[in-house]
DNA sequence: AATAAAATATGTTTTTTAACACATTTTTTC
DNA sequence: GAAAAAATGTGTTAAAAAACATATTTTATT
């Protein structure tokens, strides 16, 4: 658990939640925040956990997960540089929710919970920017409800596989999924057995839908998949 | 479609929630809401249509749902009176995300838009409630993902029987719940079909852990309903 | 009250997916 | 760089749940 700290550009530069920050509230925002690096793998936070920060990632990925039955992890959702995350549990003052740990080796800016709070009452503006951030949170949880509870595996994996490039986009090749997961992580997102995901992939490989070299992803047919996703 | 008039609590005196807003306001308010009545299995909004109303649900019962692959639909959650819905799609200014019908004959009070996010905008105080409300949401359909993609049959009904419990008690006789739901809503609740929805519950009753007459369901065995439940 | 429609109940078959097993490859660790 | 551990790949079996079928009961409609 290395911590050591780093140099990066001041919150209200990352995205345009902060900027609405006032001058004070920005000296009093950085006075309550401070860089934290996580290793792979590195468990952030924990389901269950008393609610102590809020962080927004500044480098690398983060699963959010809830462990089910018999150890079998939801992914809940991936994150990308300067997401905020732990935020609903500060907001409602309860534990965590879910648990967060690093798919990569991250940086986060941490901020504690009473900070956070603190400018959710004191800035309408940002209030309401946080506001719309759940807002979105909620919807897309349930649109997933509904995704993993109704579709079959082929469109499980097929609508994970595009939620991957919706959200990371590609390499420089405009091909390849600017995204390594192991296949476990791809069956958590998914909704299904680990040898489940490594088979429909290759499945998919078969079809000419993807290209599989080990963790790098080609996706070769995107409207095939927005197909199979839609069908089930 | 009866769109009667008739006389209800103000607003402020139906929740906590209402009760936050200043005189000026409640006036505000009172002037954007109306009463409305609902058939019973009538359609009060569908997923996908624009934002309109946000309504608070004076009598009777509400479902929610999302209709997925096949015309299966899973309902998110169900009302009682006081609960609010539709507010998300308000505040987030998109259509709705889900669909809601009255699963008995109900009133609502339904407030435009615009009315409610002015209050959110000049009420800070109402505004952290219903963001309180919303981080609550948000908690639940993310344990309900969880739970209804990776417990079993048994386990999701018993789930759904015991959340009936929660959310709308027992009748007078203190063993009856007060809900009386046909088997295609236990089903949609608990994802499944109506057939092993129907089946379930006969098991349920056969086992001596509830007594099922008609609509009427008797919890006797609330442990072990619990244990069922966690167990998956 | 008669009829039609919807809901409930239950048995059987088929599909889907998890569980298990094991070989092979890749990645970590010392 | 060798050994150990973890991840990948694939076949087989078992379990879970949907689909289908059909009878019966209840509820709604005229």
């Amino acid at each position: 658990m290395k911590r050591r700290e780093e140099h990066f550009a001041p919150l209200w530069e990352l995205s345009a939640l902060w900027e609405t920050l006032t001058e004070e509230e920005r000296r009093y925002a950085a006075e309550h925040v401070e860089v934290v690096l996580y290793d792979k793998n590195e468990l952030i936070h924990e389901d269950g956990e008393e609610s102590e920060y809020m962080w927004i990632l500044l480098r690398g990925k983060v699963r959010i997960f809830k462990e089910g039955i018999g150890q079998r992890q939801q992914i809940i959702r991936l994150l990308k540089p300067f997401d905020i995350f732990g935020y609903r549990a500060c907001i409602a003052d309860e534990p965590y929710n879910s648990s967060a740990s690093a798919v990569e080796n991250c940086a986060v800016y941490r901020m504690s919970k009473e900070c956070f709070t603190q400018l959710i009452k004191s800035n309408g503006t940002f209030c309401y920017n946080v506001m719309l951030m759940m807002a979105t949170d909620l919807a897309i949880s349930e649109i997933q409800t509904v995704n993993l509870t109704q579709k079959h595996i082929r469109g499980r994996l097929a609508e994970s596989l595009l939620l991957l490039l919706k959200n990371y986009g590609y390499e420089e090749d405009g091909r390849t999924l600017a995204t390594l997961l192991p296949r476990e992580d791809l069956a958590n997102m998914s909704n299904m057995t680990t040898a489940n995901a490594i088979r429909t992939l290759s499945q998919f490989a078969q079809e000419g839908l993807i290209a599989v070299e080990g963790r790098h992803i080609q996706i070769l047919e995107e409207n095939e998949l927005k197909h199979i996703s839609r069908l089930g």
